[in-house]
DNA sequence: TATCTGTTCTGAATCGTTTCAGATATGGCA
DNA sequence: TGCCATATCTGAAACGATTCAGAACAGATA
């Protein structure tokens, strides 16, 4: 006996309508709890939809209204690997599980952070956004404002736009590593901070000023060399801060590998962690304090900065207001 | 004088029929160039759609014509946060510039790999899909080349299926890894290798016996812990082996930060890399290299292998034959 | 009974694209 | 001149969802 099946052709809201015997329209609202439909109806329709399995068609939802139902995350395609974006994008998609949304990745080649944000506002591919490497006048913040496309920064900005922001403490942790250094003991200090032009470079290096003055500790910000340098060029650094007459004895660095690197450099210009010199440094994962136990560190939770980031953006998406859509997470020492 | 300037709306296909004083359906086959048309209406059309800045309505075309311009890669939500995921989704990222595809990034938790793979079948959400963490006989490729649903694998599988993959040699690597340590005067070895389940553990484990053969080594795989352990454990693993009477001279190691905390856990139990040991490992992010100078490295590359599968899904969507879209390549000793 | 007021449901239009069966015009040829 | 083949273009229908004006019918009111 040949099994002649219907193909399982997928469900849309025709296939309820016909088998409720009632119109597509109303299947439709009574989907969506109108009141115009009769409570019993409503369920008999929910039931079958569930039954079946229906799930709205994200093409036709998105022509008729213009809802993607797509939260779009911008990032740099040379951003450091050390999994901060593995763990930003997997804090995002948690927070998008049992929601509509999917997520897109859209990447950028240094040359243009602008050129992303401008191609989904003009081809209206997402419904909210999500950048980081935030500066203090961003004109992607300005952007997505003038064009009121939701969004939310892994980072604060400084023009006098209100808008939804996900932050670490930098001021405070800068403050704090030197009060970390300074009870054990330490003097002359140096700080490998973040590129410069981003916000929390400015942070970073703000609450190293003050730390200093807090502290009366004599130190100042390595100019030529941040974070984002080559580890090479790091490891360099490190063998020649070593090499110096007024070498110092603290270190506040603003990434683990960035304070790998440089922790080896230091060791080749024969400086040992704790015996000559202590070093203080944000990590995200691990790895550093297991295998670098003297390395003194600050915990920074990128995952948890990705849900929150894609909670507030579904949130502004939502209506609420940006006020409440602010977070600044202090400095976790551990 | 005010500006009452029509509101830029996005230009479709109306638009350009409007302008061009043709039909709608005459523009839409001049932009692909169906031979129907005049080569003098499709070079006019072109223009005023560049000038314009005309891009098809992604929604209008996914509703039409099924086609979602979405390559989906799968992820684990717990992979080892160590750059590979990043690398991996920018290797892709690198290959979809400037076609049309978008990237999205569908996590399942560990409970069930089918769940994502069955909501894209289902709900039709993406063109192609790139999935990892593959399996001899993994489910997940049947049940896409069930559905007929174009996808490329890193890693291979033995079910009998032809499919698009690309994979690192791991059973070359092991040999390989062998031979270092062999030349190094290495004689009793042991194995930290992928979690069991796996091809790539089982190419691995082939690689370790073959090379202990042909090496003449004697040596055994680790049971109780893989490269997914925790780091903590593999530590406590490394101080454990320290403490063997017939201690190991010789390890094999499929991961960076395994490798790392195994070497941290040996250092703790006395033995000293280069005097005591050598170990071998895979590594795919610079900082290993840096840091830990006596780890023998060799290198995966990642960023390679994303941009490689996304070049396979979509010639695999494109129609191009399963068998010209595998790709295994070897380690390359550095 | 005639009219009004709700309540509940529905058809048609719309979003932007593609496809397909024609419509129109042009030129060639008998 | 009349007919046909060819080249070029077009309108309508379809994909699936939502919205909105109105239809249908019930019961209440005068």
């Amino acid at each position: 006996m040949s099994n002649t099946e219907a193909p399982p052709e997928r469900p849309t809201l025709k296939t309820i309508a016909h088998m409720a015997g009632l119109g597509v329209s109303t299947v439709s609202q009574a989907l969506k709890d109108s009141a115009d439909i009769s409570e019993e109806t409503r369920a008999r329709v929910k039931l079958i939809a569930r039954q079946i399995g229906y799930r709205p068609n994200r093409a036709g939802v998105r022509l008729r209204t213009g809802k993607t139902n797509v939260i779009s995350v911008v990032l740099n395609t040379q951003e450091e690997g050390s999994g901060v974006v593995s763990n930003m994008v997997f804090g995002i998609s948690n927070a998008l599980v049992d929601t509509p949304y999917h997520l897109v990745v859209t990447p950028y080649s240094h040359d243009d952070p602008m050129a992303p944000i401008r191609y989904i506002v003009e081809t209206g591919s997402a419904d909210g956004v999500i950048i980081s490497r935030i500066q203090p006048n961003d004109p992607r913040v300005r952007y997505l404002t003038d064009h009121s496309l939701p969004f939310a920064t892994h980072g604060r900005t400084e023009m006098g736009i209100e808008h939804p922001h996900y932050d670490y403490d930098n001021e405070a942790f800068a403050v704090e590593a030197l009060r970390q250094l300074k009870s054990n003991g330490r003097k002359r200090t140096v700080l490998l901070g973040p590129p410069p032009g981003l916000t929390f470079h400015k942070h970073t290096h703000l609450g190293f000023e003050r730390g200093l003055q807090l502290h009366g500790l004599s130190g100042s910000a390595i100019g030529s060399y941040n974070i984002d340098s080559s580890l090479q060029d790091i490891r360099l650094l490190g063998m020649e801060l070593a090499r110096r007459h007024d070498r110092p004895d603290g270190i506040v660095s603003s990434s683990a590998t960035a304070s790998m690197a440089l922790a080896t450099g230091l060791a080749d210009g024969g400086m040992a962690i704790g015996r000559d010199y202590d070093i203080v440094t944000k990590h995200s994962t691990e790895i550093l304090a297991l295998t670098w136990p003297r390395i003194m560190v600050m915990h920074e939770d990128f995952r948890e900065a990705g849900f929150e980031l894609a909670r507030m953006v579904m949130a502004r998406i939502g209506g609420t207001a940006t006020q409440e859509l602010q977070k600044v997470v202090g400095p976790i020492a551990n």
